[in-house]
DNA sequence: TGTACATCAGTGAACGCGCGTTCACTGATGTAC
DNA sequence: TGTACATCAGTGAACGCGCGTTCACTGATGTAC
């Protein structure tokens, strides 16, 4: 086994990714130690030379989790369609574990007593809300309409994965999508209506 | 101590309703049985005499919390407007252990592996979206745009809930009204347009 | 009305288990000479 | 190049604790006579 500084570095990237993945996928709460430490194939007592306890960890990993789902996002968009279409996806929808931290983890982070990790995601949040904005075209009502379709975002995530395994899902992500381009539309009036782009009510 | 057979329903009762409030407030892992039964001034060992199993009193917990969210919602209401005041309200947001059980655990629900859960809860969102499609008038978008809604107000109260104590948490709430009633106007066009009630854009 | 008994909601000690955390130890590596 | 030693990432047994669950028991009540 190596005992290099830069192999320890590897092992504690290792079970931060692993504990990115599993909170997303089970939530804050569900995170054990000993099975974390498993899925990096090293020993429970380990953990203790990379953390000092398993609440820095979730808040490690909470960051961490951020930054992976965001990478995914990749690039800085041309439009709000291209953006919500991958958000809105089936894909992202179905790898909640790979996905947006937030969709994932807003209400488990609302939850909690600990200010300093709300603080933490509703600062990205605030980000997420500002780059969209200015995507939007950063008029009058563009903050305003980022921030509604980022609720929108979230919340048709969070319910089309309760209806997994049902044709609702996919409506789901579909009609959200469609309401997020009608609203965006009215913020940025001169762009070209995309094809399929309708408004929700026709 | 009473033992009728009504004093000992009465205790069930008691505990559930503890219990919907536990799991609104905390999520579904938070639930501890010796907790829940302090709560209620029992001991531990008499809960399994009302529930087989924590997992039974979970699915069980979740119906009242369901039920006890909606009779706060109060009687059909009469207006998309009415509805979306009540439910994007301040207090909703400030009173999660006793408001709606989708905007608390659609994401915890959405989580578990349990199928029989899952659709519990989807079945009663399936009766939202209905309910709020016939509001909007039944029009042909009126279901999409109750979809659409519905995933706007469960966002905006779990990322205003992640705000909590930031001056964000309320312009979130009003951010997702508005963009709910400009996009529900759009369903009912011959209804009066309310004061205060504005497209997003200006 | 008074006594004897059956019922049963709730009690509280006990169970095995997995948790987060600690710590003495191991053994592969890098360094000194 | 070869040997002796220091380092330290990871090991695995052990800790106290709270969990879900079980069960023999208690004691207030309702019923029978």
């Amino acid at each position: 086994m190596g005992h290099s500084q830069a192999e320890k570095a590897e092992s504690r990237e290792r079970i931060l990714d692993a504990a990115a993945l599993k909170i997303r996928q089970c939530g804050l709460d569900s995170l054990s130690i000993a099975d974390l430490m498993k899925a990096v194939n090293l020993t429970h007592g380990g953990f203790y030379g990379h953390f000092p306890s398993r609440a820095a960890l979730i808040a490690a990993a909470l960051i961490r989790a951020m930054n992976l789902g965001e990478s995914l996002m990749g690039e800085r968009p041309d439009t709000v369609e291209s953006f919500v279409d991958r958000y809105l996806s089936e894909e992202h929808r179905d790898s909640i574990g790979t996905g947006c931290a937030v969709a994932a983890l807003a209400s488990d982070v609302g939850r909690l007593d600990d200010r300093e990790i709300r603080e933490l995601m509703a600062g990205r949040v605030e980000e997420y809300f500002e780059s969209m904005a200015r995507t939007m075209g950063d008029g009058p009502g563009a903050e305003k309409a980022a921030v509604a379709a980022w609720c929108t975002m979230v919340g048709a995530l969070a319910i089309s994965r309760m209806f997994r395994g049902s044709e609702r899902a996919d409506e789901i992500l579909a009609y959200a999508r469609q309401s997020i381009l009608d609203l965006g539309s009215r913020c940025n009036p001169h762009a070209e209506p995309s094809p399929g782009d309708n408004a929700v009510k026709q």
